[in-house]
DNA sequence: CTAGTGACTGTTT
DNA sequence: AAAACAGCCACTA
């Protein structure tokens, strides 16, 4: 797992309040487009961690989870509102106001 | 070594 | 708008 460390560390520097995509993570860790590997890492983690997880979620604004969709998903979500993200009707995070280093705010 | 899989993503149908 | 495709590569069987 220490081979993923690079990952972890930034995902460690996402402020409070803002989530950024996986594809993202993977650029700034300098693996572009190994976005499948950052998944895989998060995967891994203990829920002991204190690496923020639940503030990476895909592309398209949605939370991504394959190991029980449902439960983790609601998990997930309630952390990041818990941080004052909101989210649209359809499931989504509104990106252009809360992805890190891009916030466009309204 | 080969094949299948997956917390992904950008492009093309 | 949604689905299919094609890259991506570590890991497992």
């Amino acid at each position: 797992m220490e081979r993923y460390e690079r990952f972890y560390t930034v995902i460690r520097r996402i402020p409070k309040g803002s989530v950024a995509t996986y594809g993202q993570i993977a650029r700034l860790a300098g693996l572009p487009g190994r976005a499948r590997l950052v998944g895989y890492a998060l995967g891994l983690l203990p829920d002991s961690s204190d690496v923020p997880w639940y503030r990476v979620v895909n592309a398209a604004g949605a939370i991504s989870c394959r190991r029980n969709p449902f439960d983790e998903e609601q998990r997930q979500r309630r952390r990041l509102e818990r941080e004052k993200i909101r989210f649209h009707a359809n499931g989504k995070i509104p990106l252009s106001r809360y992805q890190w280093e891009k916030g466009a705010r309204d």
